[in-house]
DNA sequence: AAACGGACCAACCGCATAACC
DNA sequence: GGGTTATGCGGTTGGTCCGTT
């Protein structure tokens, strides 16, 4: 559980027994505050980004280099892009996602501006919830067929429509 | 009104590989 | 060159929001 950003959960308790034990160091997880992103993104604005173990601890988080690697990657960057997939990314995904399977990392490297969490969200949350109202599986060759026979016919009608109509 | 449930998403974990002494 | 640390990837979890029962 977390309240208001402060994350409440046993890991405070694992910290405090390192904290007993005499280990200090005393690293936060969960939910980033608004006071982190900006330590985080003004070091990276100064110093670049990279060597993310000395970057979080000369930035002043008491987080893990893992956790600030990632923070900035799925959220902080400036390049990204935010809201809900254009037709056309979505398109991109379905065809890539057929070609390579779940190489969200690649996938993602064709998508400028999203990332490879976005884009296995999105498959996740909607992909495969259309194949559950479909009552099929992801995998199956009846789902890929419906794909490409239904869903992506559709993604181009919406591409190729007057905009706006 | 409260409990429930699903959608959505940020962030975590473990593991594999890479980089570094 | 071998052990250790750092990075990157994919799977998974847990929280919040929101509509429904």
């Amino acid at each position: 559980p977390s309240y208001h950003g402060i994350p409440l959960s046993l890991h405070y308790l694992q910290q405090s027994e390192a904290a007993a034990a005499g280990e200090e160091e005393m690293l936060r997880r969960g939910p980033w505050t608004v006071e982190e992103d900006v330590l985080l993104a003004n070091y990276i604005a100064a110093n670049g980004e990279g060597r993310w173990n000395a970057l979080a601890r000369r930035a002043g988080l008491k987080r893990t280099g893992k956790s600030c690697r990632l923070r900035w990657l799925n959220y902080l960057r400036p390049d990204l892009r935010r809201g809900g997939m254009t037709a056309e990314e979505q398109l991109l995904v379905l065809e890539l996602h057929a070609r390579w399977g779940n190489r969200w990392s690649k996938i993602a490297q064709h998508l400028p501006g999203r990332t490879d969490n976005e884009i296995k969200n999105y498959w996740r949350t909607r992909v495969q919830r259309h194949a559950k109202q479909l009552r099929c599986d992801v995998g199956s060759q009846r789902f890929r067929d419906l794909v490409r026979g239904l869903w992506i016919p559709r993604l181009l009608e919406r591409i190729h429509a007057p905009a706006g109509a």
